[in-house]
DNA sequence: ACTTTCAATCTTTTT
DNA sequence: GATTGAAAGT
């Protein structure tokens, strides 16, 4: 399915009632007028989803329905007539909500997931918003949207304009800070001086300005653009707000304990309107302090909006008596928090379980094993999850289940867009999509290597820049004049070339054989090809996929858009797998049975979480744990090593204090199967196939160990080999000069060219001119390139 | 212009 | 350990 609305942005702008309009098929649907879809509700649900009018808060434990309650909500929107598909806002925050509740609204409403077209993620209807008005935001609505590694990329190019030394201030903590700002809803004015200052010594807010504006002439914004600019929009035209009060007569919000500032603001924004918003979330659940969230939203809700109700659900249907009782008893340890008695409906079922082993690979190899005994049960293994704190936690278990020949499959891991393929390929692309789009161009002029390095690119950049046009013209225009050897100025030429063909043939052309053609023509194909590398195979493959995947799209630029912002992909695949993942990632998903490694001090909680944010890191830790035992529904099994390999080092541990907090009676501790066997001489049968039997702090034995990881890394097609992104080192001298004199020049002109030297003007035609140097002869360059004598 | 080598740095979670 | 950048060599 595709989340991304095939139609374009603007199909919903005209509130004409359809003829047989929709409300009436949706009450038709709901089963002759009969709520139907009340049926199976308890008294709290069936509240929360029928007070409609006025501001509503919804505080929903885990595993509680809180999903069920905003998809019935909707339906019952809609079956009442109270407003159509298109009046109803409903944000989540990821894609996966997103594509859910549109599932299941579709499921209890019939097919008007078509018409829901303000479903989605924040950043997916931000984008949608910005679209239409972004002459009010000074961008083109083609705008681009940068992913972090453009982000980056970005970054690092003013960083060094500015003469900033890299070393000493990370473009990653600028983009952080930035972020961060952006999080909080601050436009470069708007940044606190002293928090502005913070940066390179002072130059942070200067920075942060400097790169808005570098979006803008790029036509681009960042993920935190697509709700600040937004923001800006409604607060400065009053009229384009009232349009959107006048449109959104219902809003729902999921998971609102993640919202951050900016997001707050902007839902505040449009609540001014009909006020008949409705938060869902849980307090206990709120893990993404680290980006921006703010638990204080959820906490301030009733003061932000006076007159909201709150209702409780406090029924828990996922999971048995112990393990609720367990992970109750832990997020007790909390402070600041709304409260909740979360109370069990079915039997007592397991108790958790805690084991420790001696070291990480002894914790893969017993899970692994209890995995198999599973499996021997008959229990489904896509019942079976691994919540990690940490992502380099997996590698030990994909290794052991690759020995084992447990299938599995990761979430969130190495993610199928941040391949570098992927991202050359989408380079690609996106040029073919819009020849604006210097970013990508940049990336991908030399990849494959045709000879274009960075003294070329270089050259283009001063050429953008001073005549303020994109990269790709630039090429165009360096390949028709003298500024270049003739080697670089023909092969970009050939370039450039390609890429207007295919531009051209972009408009009659089905968009999967356009990639198809782009990627064979250009090369790109054809240089993993060559490369001899074992992987190389892999990355054919993840290009086929893609361009698979580009099929459920009606064209490159709805696909393109799906991109920017789904980072994932459907991982539609039937087989059985055991899950992998982070405890992040894991928010709003159940299995029977859930193991959860690693519960040691520094680990979990993360040192770095202690040390930053102090009390309240350790509470998000917490929250963190009772996502995890909540995601369980019959058995959460705990685990902790003594020892621990970090930084490729052994480090012993010491368990966490979670551990502590657990109540006696709902938790046992037991002894991992495989507990002990490394003591050098009793392998037990499950490691036969291990050649290391001896003791496992060796040299030889780390050594194997990691031959071994890069081996199966490679059969998982996640191995980045070095990639480089040619570091752009764009102004200077001569650039600050040219863009002072883009004036046009006149015959005979006397000028000075600083490669060329001194020389006449012999011809002009529009901004390359010919000129006779004294000493180099008649060259073609471009005018910003020499200056007036 | 490209490749190799070496040293330095930093290790969470992600729309 | 892994990734990254810069310097030296081809």
């Amino acid at each position: 399915m595709a989340e991304t609305n095939p139609v374009p942005f603007f199909d919903d702008d005209l509130p004409a009632p359809k003829p047989g309009g929709i409300a009436a098929r949706a009450l038709a649907a709901s089963g002759r007028g009969a709520k139907d879809y009340l049926a199976g509700l308890n008294p709290e649900q069936c509240e929360a989803v029928q007070t409609l009018d006025g501001p509503l808060l919804v505080l929903a434990g885990a595993g509680t329905g809180k999903t069920r309650v905003l998809t019935t909500r909707i339906a019952h929107i809609l079956a009442t007539g109270r407003a159509r598909p298109s009046e109803i806002l409903a944000v989540t925050f990821t894609n996966k909500a997103s594509r859910e509740m549109k599932h299941r609204v579709a499921s209890l409403v019939g097919d008007v997931a078509e018409g829901m077209p303000w479903l989605g993620t924040f950043h997916s209807i931000g984008t949608k918003i910005l679209r239409r008005h972004a002459e009010l935001a000074d961008l083109k609505s083609s705008f681009t949207i940068l992913d972090t590694d453009d982000q980056i990329r970005l970054i690092k190019q003013i960083l060094s304009a500015e003469n900033i030394d890299e070393k000493r201030w990370p473009a990653r903590s600028l983009a952080w800070t930035i972020d961060g700002w952006k999080n909080r809803g601050l436009s470069p004015k708007e940044v606190p001086a002293g928090e502005g200052a913070s940066f390179a010594n002072g130059k942070g807010k200067q920075l942060y300005e400097a790169y808005q504006e570098r979006l803008k002439t790029l036509n681009a914004t960042d993920f935190g653009d697509l709700l600040l600019e937004p923001i800006r929009i409604f607060r400065e035209s009053p009229d384009v707000l009232a349009q959107y009060h006048r449109r959104f007569k219902f809003m729902l919000v999921d998971e609102y304990q993640d919202t951050n500032v900016a997001q707050y603001l902007w839902l505040r924004l449009l609540a001014q309107g009909p006020r008949n918003l409705c938060c869902v979330g849980d307090d206990d659940q709120s893990i993404y302090g680290w980006r921006g969230a703010e638990v204080d939203n959820i906490l301030r809700f009733e003061k932000d909006f006076p007159g909201a109700k709150v209702i409780r659900l406090e029924r828990n249907y996922r999971s048995d008596a112990h393990i609720l009782g367990a992970a109750s008893h832990l997020i007790a340890h909390n402070q600041g928090r709304l409260g909740k008695t979360l109370r069990p409906q079915g039997e007592d079922g397991e108790m958790v379980t805690v084991a420790g082993s001696w070291d990480s690979g002894e914790e893969a190899r017993a899970i692994g094993e209890e995995i198999e005994q599973f499996q021997r049960q008959d229990v489904s293994l896509d019942e079976v999850a691994i919540l990690v704190r940490a992502s380099f936690q997996m590698r030990e278990f994909e290794d052991r289940f690759m020995t084992l020949g447990v299938p599995y499959r990761v979430i969130g891991g190495p993610r199928f867009y941040e391949r570098q393929e992927i991202r050359d390929a989408l380079a690609y692309l996106r040029c073919v999509n819009s020849a604006s789009d210097d970013l990508a161009f940049e990336r991908i002029v030399n990849t494959p290597k045709r000879g274009l390095g960075d003294a070329t690119v270089q050259t283009l950049n001063g050429i953008a820049r001073s005549a303020r046009i994109p990269l790709m013209e630039a090429a165009r225009m360096a390949a028709d004049t003298e500024e270049l050897k003739p080697k670089p100025r023909q092969t970009l030429r050939d370039l450039t070339q390609c890429f207007q063909r295919w531009s051209h043939a972009a408009e009659t052309m089905k968009h999967t054989d356009l990639a198809e053609m782009v990627l064979d023509e250009s090369g790109y194909t054809e240089m993993w090809r060559q490369d001899r590398s074992p992987d190389a195979a892999g990355r054919l493959e993840n290009l086929k996929e893609l361009v698979r995947s580009m099929d459920g799209f009606e064209n490159l630029q709805g696909f393109l858009e799906h991109v920017s912002l789904v980072m994932d992909t459907d991982t539609g695949d039937a087989d059985e797998k055991v899950t992998l993942m982070t405890l992040h990632a894991a928010k709003g998903l159940e299995y029977d049975v859930v193991f959860l490694p690693g519960w040691e001090e520094g680990l979990f909680p993360h040192q770095r979480s202690l040390d930053e944010n102090g009390r309240a890191g350790l509470e998000e830790e917490r929250r963190l744990a009772y996502v995890g035992i909540t995601r369980a529904k019959k058995r959460a099994k705990i685990y902790f090593a003594s020892n621990r390999r970090i930084h490729g080092m052994w480090q012993s541990s010491i368990p966490s204090r979670f551990l502590d907090e657990l109540p006696d009676t709902h938790v046992e501790v037991v002894e991992a199967p495989a507990a002990f066997s490394n003591r050098g001489f009793g392998e037990s049968r499950f490691d036969r196939i291990e050649p290391f039997g001896s003791t496992y702090n060796t040299p030889g034995w780390q050594r194997a160990q990691q031959r071994r990881e890069t081996f199966t890394a490679n059969s998982f097609g996640n191995g980045y080999s070095g990639r480089r992104g040619g570091p752009t080192v764009i102004e200077g001298e001569l650039v600050a000069k040219s863009t002072a004199n883009a004036a046009s020049y006149e015959l005979g002109e006397r000028v000075f060219h600083d490669k060329f030297g001194y020389g006449d003007i012999t011809e002009v035609e529009g901004n390359k001119l010919t000129v006779q140097f004294d000493k180099a002869g008649q060259k073609r360059v471009i005018d910003s390139f020499v200056k007036r004598v």
